[in-house]
DNA sequence: CTGAAAGCGCTTACAG
DNA sequence: CTGAAAGCGCTTACAG
């Protein structure tokens, strides 16, 4: 019986088999130089160990020096719904790198990103994947506040950071293409809405196939995930007379479906929709939604490596800079079709 | 100039201000009792502290005595998709009371669980909310770990293990209400697909309107999120000449909506839909999906603030144990309508 | 092959 | 009001 806290230690493996904690540690946690203790006595230990239950005190582990192998995350809890895919992927790419990850789960404010970033340092972490700097507001100062880690990787360029390692998706080439492929359907009035800074390449899509763009299209809206705000968004679209309309999810695209259908019109027939950001459900929809791919299970399993590779590095050395874009890719589905001429059009 | 790490602590503090550590430790963490230093001394503390932009070590805090502050999460990667819902919730209460959070992502295995135990374990967490335990293969096992932590709460009730706290959707209740509800729409032939044990709840509904029940209406398939298996799953069910169908999720009613559909089915009107677990998605679709609403912020919510009553409690004196059951409610949309009088029925 | 010493950064008693 | 001492559980040199 142990006293008020039963959580043995080394010392009581140690003194149970008349030996020095030292050896119990060295059997318990061999570095990589020669192997210093008898097989004997590494035996004992081991069955000693097990028997007792032992498990180490990481806390007294980090602090006699040894680094940690924890991943810190932060992510944007307001985020889109994907994070799970990548969440899952980041976990499973560190455990089979030997890292654990701990999630920082940030609101839509700097305070709690703050907050994490103390916490994070206080536990002695080094290694970051940020996930939480894209808040329109704070997207300049976001990335500074990482500094004081060693080994951050960002997933998705950060702004006004250049020597920042980043894993991103391919967006604006995607984005690009899906506007070229509405065009080249006939589409001209091609509503998008967008929190991303989109416009540039929505006029250079137009402009690459010569057609007139109008900066009307590009439509800046916060939320489509509820009835009343997509009512209010189609509402406030219509008069624009748009023949295809980009929104950012499946799951806006699905919203927007079904008040335009109730206002009479048909998807695709009268107005195409495509979605920037694919769901597994988009395909269960009538029209299945045509949308943007992005391969998040890829971009996590690079941020993960990446942070891997840096952490080899020797502390006194500089960390290797990776900048990488992962293709994304149209999936072409039922609710984009070839638009049928009307009167009136933008020819 | 620091030599190699330029973290700052205590000591630095210390001998800038020719004051002990103590002091320094006194001022940046005021214990309950008497304030012990003076104002002026206090003062100077704090500015050079955030000049020096101080954070604490918290590792060694940790080891110096201070319990830290840190609810374990266990979370199964692998659960529905509410979980992004049920995360938030708890991260917003946990800060809200001053506790953070620390979240492990478990797969499928017992291996991934044991690892982060062991993990919470090692940097001695002792609170623990775990919802990870509806594996069937394991989840009379799981349980059991968690004994090694002071401070566990459950979401949803585990199997086996009498003494835990847990809070619970009230699953049984509101089911056998949607299966009465389905029976009163004149609904005879039933049949569900879910991985919990809804068997009894089924037939108890039968019994009370005094209906016949066939064993066959209970159908058990893992997962239907993709069109190949909700098609294997539409075609098994189809010969028992379902004329309702209660499935595990939104996502998944919408898939069997589409199977259905192309198979020349009517939804409600050949056969009704109702899924127990509701998306906010299932109100975009056509027809909206009826569906079991479970107040997973409730769940969350009340979780930590379990754990946070039980954190109060001194370590000599036992826990209370808290068993609850929050209120689920059925919403009722478009994809059941009362029954079309056809051939064959079972009346 | 094995052990005694020193120390990680902090806190908790206790003594001035 | 302030400080010197001891210790948390472990690891990293170093010495036998």
């Amino acid at each position: 019986m142990k006293k008020r806290n039963s959580k043995i230690k080394l010392s009581d493996i140690a003194t149970e088999l008349g030996v020095s904690i030292m050896t119990v540690s060295q059997v318990l946690n061999p570095r990589k130089s020669s192997v210093r203790v008898s097989e004997e006595t590494a035996a004992k230990v081991t069955e000693t160990a097990k028997r007792l239950n032992y498990r180490p005190n990481l806390v007294a582990r980090q602090l006699a020096g040894k680094s940690n192998n924890i991943i810190g995350i932060i992510i944007d809890s307001q985020a889109s719904v994907l994070w799970q895919t990548v969440l899952r992927q980041i976990e499973q790419s560190a455990t089979e790198n030997g890292f654990r990850i701990q999630i920082g789960l940030v609101h839509d404010s700097m305070e709690s990103i703050k907050k994490y970033i103390d916490d994070f340092a206080g536990y002695g972490i080094t290694n970051i994947i940020c996930m939480a700097h894209s808040y329109p507001e704070f997207c300049e100062e976001i990335p500074q506040l990482f500094k004081i880690f060693r080994n951050v990787v960002f997933v998705e360029e950060p702004k006004n950071f250049p020597k920042a390692s980043f894993v991103s998706a391919d967006f604006d080439f995607v984005f690009q293409k899906s506007i070229e492929y509405l065009l080249d359907l006939g589409h001209r009035r091609i509503v998008c809405c967008s929190n991303k800074n989109i416009s540039q390449i929505h006029q250079a899509a137009y402009k690459k196939r010569g057609f007139l763009w109008d900066k009307n299209f590009i439509v800046d809206i916060a939320r489509l995930d509820r009835y009343e705000y997509v009512l209010e968004f189609i509402n406030s679209v219509l008069p624009l007379e748009p023949d295809a309309l980009v929104v950012g999810s499946d799951e806006s695209a699905m919203w927007c479906c079904r008040v335009l259908k109730e206002k009479g019109l048909k998807i695709p027939d009268d107005i195409s929709i495509l979605s920037t950001s694919k769901w597994a459900l988009g395909d269960a929809f009538e029209p299945a939604i045509t949308a943007i791919d992005y391969d998040y299970e890829k971009i996590a399993k690079r941020a993960v490596e990446i942070i891997v590779e840096n952490s080899k590095i020797p502390e006194n050395e500089k960390l290797k800079q990776y900048n990488e874009f992962i293709p994304a890719q149209l999936i072409i589905r039922e609710s984009c079709s070839p638009v049928t001429i009307k009167k009136g059009e933008n020819v």
